[in-house]
DNA sequence: GGCACCGCGGAAAACGCTTTCTTAGGCCCT
DNA sequence: AGGGCCTAAGAAAGCGTTTTCCGCGGTGCC
């Protein structure tokens, strides 16, 4: 019988008992404290050699009041812009010994900051990319929630660094990419209503359409996943456009499915432009045209600003930064051809 | 100055002194215990929401010894397959209130043992997926990791149920597809040499070879990833095979962009197949042939099974499911065209 | 009217660990 | 040789909960 205490599980004492020493020693000995005598520190090695022995991380987070873990809260978990910071947030942290909690909000906006609060307390920090989220809530709980890192929003909050991607600019400049194509009737197919990275894409195209008053740009409602795209196809061929920017590349793959079913040729009759340039936009067909953001990197840096916060709770408050989308532009996008009456068909 | 104890944040304790009461009674409020009296409760409840009192997690944890969390083991985050597990695993925990902690073995197999030992101390149960993990070494750490659900690998260890799809079943499947369209001659692009499923897979191909023993398989050796597939080009075409058996839709991917660089035609020229279905299958172009798994629905039995496990030590040993992927036949096939020269160009 | 029981809530133990405090013993120094 | 110091390890106090165990006061029953 190696298994001893009532829990079932062994535990620092099952390892004193053995080692015949007290548990206190046997805890110095684990975390490598070295004013224990070589010999015991052998024995009491052995002794949990022996019976397998694995400190209770609980019982540890308890005592040293940090769990090594942090949290994220995603708003979809099947967007693979989530994923992909999710994945550099989790392999930068895994490098410093943490681990990461997900917590999905299924885009349930209400339960977010419910969410991000449980999350929070069962870690030592948390990565909160909240896009619908409105700026008041964020701002109410931003405080409660620190060490806290925030994804594609601000808040006025101490110590919250922000990562946010400039996409106005990313906008503006494969607006610019279109123009010099020779295209004058451009569509935005928008992105969910009240998603702060979309209220960023308007902006950027207020600017552009002031720079470019010659150039039609028609607003168009969308969303933000493949169906969304698919949808849109009356709409944008309504618009008479030639050039559509989808909201993001899962969007323009929508889109240009759409198009594809209808008979239409991409680019030769409609140029699609995507935002993010997510793995698969190389290889749809043709390969789209996009905004290419370092979206690993994103979730990289958001460990690296977490851990200053963790590490150092004073100084080195860490700046927020600002991400500049890169053009990417691939076959998606072509010469305007002569404009097109407003009926499709 | 709301926060007290030396820790800054509120505890238990505050309460209990705010309410005026000892912090067993603010425990047996906080948890519903309809013992107490309804006046002293009340004034429990407002001295908690005053304080903004949340129970520390850690604490509870360490009382109750459990954490309501549950932890996956995954080889590749990248991977939409891992993803989808993933994703089908945390909506379904979410919905009884289990939060699930990610570790990334980034294909280290090594480490996978290590990894999922600690995953398991935080958590109350662990879902593994380690299709490199050797059979004796998986054999070893099952039993500690119990309550365990296994993805695509099974274990003689009790109370260890397995969620395997059967690979070899689909890859007869897509095979009969090929040979059905005049294919007499197919290719298999392996995957990691001892990834668990691409030996069912390999299974599969033997028992197909039987009963076809006109049919030639080529087999090729690859790998898991779109690059894999990528880089297969010339050994596809050396092979002189019509129809190709990809690993999985990744691998089909990347084949089927390198052939199409190459100026073949899929189907035309070759027929191409993955496995999967991952989400963005239905859109390449041609669409592509695959075997669908349920992978989400995936994760969300691995939760069911995972949760039998916790709730029940006992009784309810839940058993092995095995998943029948289901042929999806899209554009990537077509007839066979008249055999080529092993010689491409 | 006394006794047993019951309902309620406080004290304290338990969960498994870390860390401070304490004490015992050995060494050095004068 | 004795006292002060320093070292090493045990005792105990936390960390923040839950839960068991008790005791107290009140009620019902005979």
């Amino acid at each position: 019988m190696v298994r001893k205490s009532a829990s079932g599980r062994i535990g620092i004492a099952d390892v004193a008992v053995k080692a015949g020493v007290s548990h206190a020693t046997v805890s110095r000995v684990m975390n490598g404290n070295f004013t224990v005598d070589p010999d015991i520190a052998a024995r009491v090695r052995a002794a949990a050699a022996e019976l397998k022995y694995q400190p209770n991380p609980v019982g540890r987070s308890l005592a040293l009041g940090k769990t090594d873990t942090i949290g994220i809260v995603v708003p979809d978990l099947a967007n693979p812009t989530f994923q992909a910071i999710l994945r550099g947030l989790s392999r930068a942290a895994a490098q410093d010994g943490y681990r990461v909690l997900i917590a999905d909000s299924f885009e349930v906006s209400s339960e977010e900051s419910i969410l991000a609060g449980e999350a929070r307390r069962r870690c030592d920090g948390l990565v909160l990319c909240a896009p619908r989220m409105s700026d008041a809530e964020l701002e109410e709980i931003a405080p409660s929630l620190r060490p806290l890192v925030l994804i594609n929003r601000t808040t006025a909050a101490a110590e919250v660094p922000s990562l946010v991607v400039d996409y106005g600019q990313g906008v503006q400049d494969i607006a610019e990419h279109l123009v010099e194509l020779g295209h004058t009737r451009l569509a935005f197919l928008a992105g969910p209503p009240r998603s702060a990275s979309n209220g960023m894409r308007l902006q950027g195209l207020e600017t552009f359409k002031a720079a470019h008053p010659q150039v039609e740009v028609t607003m168009l409602e969308g969303g933000s996943d493949f169906d969304t795209g698919h949808e849109a196809v009356d709409a944008v061929l309504e618009s008479g456009a030639t050039g559509i920017l989808a909201f993001n590349d899962l969007v323009a793959m929508g889109l240009m499915s759409g198009l594809h079913e209808r008979g239409l040729d991409v680019p030769g009759d409609i140029s699609v432009t995507g935002f993010d340039d997510i793995p698969f936009a190389k290889y749809t067909t043709p390969a789209l045209t996009t905004a290419a953001v370092p979206i690993t990197e994103l979730g990289e840096q958001a460990w690296h600003q977490l851990r200053a916060l963790i590490r150092n709770e004073e100084s080195a408050a860490p700046g927020s930064s600002r991400y500049q989308p890169r053009l990417e532009v691939r076959a998606s996008t072509g010469p305007a051809k002569a404009p097109r009456s407003k009926v499709h068909g």
